[in-house]
DNA sequence: CACTGGCACTCTGTCCGCGCGAGTGCCAGC
DNA sequence: GCTGGCACTCGCGCGGACAGAGTGCCAGTG
């Protein structure tokens, strides 16, 4: 019907207005600003249609009306066309990410240039280890008994871990376990790292038994355990700017992003196909994030995703642009690991 | 004189009573709170001394007074004792250090801490490289004219860089040059390793001095350059506590926190005896700091500092107990990185 | 039947004026 | 040199008035 059509052109104006100017929209104002062809009259009738429906709401009698989630869900879902970048914007992000020099140089800069495209808090999940596969291991003996286990994958990230030794270790020992980890995992996929755990013992020569149970126990851990400092967030400062939209503090949410835990589940909940995820307001689920909206989207090589990345804003918040940054952004992170 | 004593004490009164209620203190409150032995009418007249000596100001005309930075710093230097710490304390810094896997680990659990007993924004720079010593080398290929380089330091730091080989390289190469390398460079303190390069040079058989050379060119502008990622902060949601010290914004401050090298400059200058280094206010010299002092002090094992951690808050703060818990993690965190 | 203009109503944000209270500086007295 | 007293100065909070924005409803019109 064409009623219902243009009411979703006010819904759509209306939460164009309230995301540039933050104030409460009017009919008034909707009518001058927007070529909806009907009086401001007209336009209150659909407004309460839509206040109605639950898309909008108003902070109090005779004030405009302001989206609710749900109406910047419907926003989202139905009403938003993809906003291309500008040809500055994909240079800036060209420019940004060439010449990284390690692993943690790329997700650096990423988490900054999303956060200067968006001028939201930015996050970056470091790419998932089960996804990746052993290029190398390294052994390095630090004390007598102790050993530093280093680990290098595909995706050129590197992890570490200490391992108390059941005894003592001398050279050739490092070197042949060394040599003995390196034939066994080299290339595997770090899922199936824990499967390989049996053959490792198996081919391990008898002195150095107890010394690889103990090293594939810590190896194990070290791959299965999801860790904790698995995401990096930059941008805080942006949320200063647009602190009028938390009521109460910027705490909690500031909590939130310290936590890591919190916003890394939201963030690692991407699925392959490479559509960006939006999750706004109440849909977070978590009472900090009550007001705010995570998009987030998944990056890779090919078909299958290493990670996610995205940001943290206000549920006010523009969301086509942010969309096509966070898109854009995650598909040349992509490209620059596969290459590197 | 006693005149001058006690005016020290009004002065230390002040700073205590405004660091705990936040509001400008006033002659009869000081009066009834502390044992100053005087009427409410003669701590006004050293008042007004200690006002015309700039130590103290008042907001407006018939306010209470404020410690003004000077007055802090007079404060921090002369009338404040150390405090020590509760028992549950330093259990807490015990426990919360203990179990650390690897330094990462170690340093992002001590940035929690710090902020944690504080309730500050906590920061700690990796420990530098420069002070640390090559414990191995690692050479790993990526591709056929690519590799990865990964260091691995005495104080269990792992750096990795990428390098481009001006010739294809092949298995028994890296094999070679990881020899090679470890041969020249192991136990070398990273300070001197830039001179070691000649010697690397000469010692390499002739089909490997190419490659020999991209890769010592690599090394010592990975281990000279001190790089921008080298600060670990955490307790960014103690800001949004103190944001009323802020009057204008937190953002200049986040700023500052994310472009890190700020933040790294002050928190690395510090001297290594162990002194307890306090920047009030304005000594901060940067703009984003000026509401805000920095309480640092350098970490490490025996007598040469592996780098700075300290905290950053508002000058209206608890300069002892804050003093107190940076010079106990700091101490904590060097014992821990001596050990590993 | 849908749209429009008009109108009365409601509510918020803001401004002003006022009184209160806190705090000071000064002075005379001990 | 300290103290109590006193007059003075301001900032803050409260309440009322007011303007402005926006709405809902209603009657009229193509």
């Amino acid at each position: 019907m064409a009623h219902d059509e243009r009411r979703l052109q006010v819904l759509r104006a209306i939460v164009q207005d309230y995301v540039s100017t933050n104030d409460p929209v009017g009919s008034k104002a909707l009518a001058e600003r927007h070529d909806l062809g009907v009086s401001p009259a007209t336009i209150r009738n659909d407004m309460a249609v839509l206040e109605e429906q639950g898309y909008i709401t108003q902070p109090h009698t005779s004030a405009g009306r302001v989206p609710t989630d749900k109406g910047y869900r419907l926003f989202v879902d139905r009403l938003s066309a993809v906003k291309p970048l500008s040809v500055a914007e994909r240079r800036a992000i060209e420019r940004f990410l060439d010449g990284a020099l390690d692993l943690h140089d790329i997700l650096s800069r990423t988490v900054r240039l999303l956060a200067q495209l968006t001028h939201q808090v930015a996050v970056v999940q470091y790419p998932t280890l089960s996804r990746s596969a052993v290029r190398h291991l390294e052994v390095v003996q630090v004390a007598t008994a102790r050993l530093l286990l280093v680990l290098i994958t595909d995706t050129g990230r590197v992890e570490q871990r200490l391992v108390d030794c059941p005894v003592d270790v001398d050279r050739d020992d490092v070197a042949d376990l060394r040599a003995l980890l390196n034939q066994t995992f080299a290339g595997a996929k770090l899922a199936d790292a824990a499967g390989l755990v049996p053959d490792l013992l198996e081919t391990a020569p008898p002195h150095l038994r107890r010394l690889v149970a103990a090293i594939g126990a810590a190896l194990v851990e070290t791959l299965v355990e999801p860790g904790e400092d698995r995401l990096v967030v930059g941008g805080t400062a942006n949320l200063a700017r647009v602190a009028v939209d938390f009521p109460g503090s910027l705490r909690p949410l500031l909590e939130a992003l310290e936590e890591q835990v919190v916003v890394l589940r939201l963030i690692s909940e991407v699925d392959t196909g490479g559509t960006v995820l939006v999750r706004i307001g109440e849909e977070n689920a978590h009472e900090a994030l009550s007001g705010a909206s995570v998009v987030s989207v998944g990056y890779g090589s090919g078909d299958h995703a290493l990670g996610g990345l995205g940001i943290v804003g206000p549920t006010r918040m523009d969301y086509p642009t942010n969309m096509a940054a966070v898109r854009a952004v995650a598909r040349y992170v992509g490209q620059i690991l596969a290459e590197s």
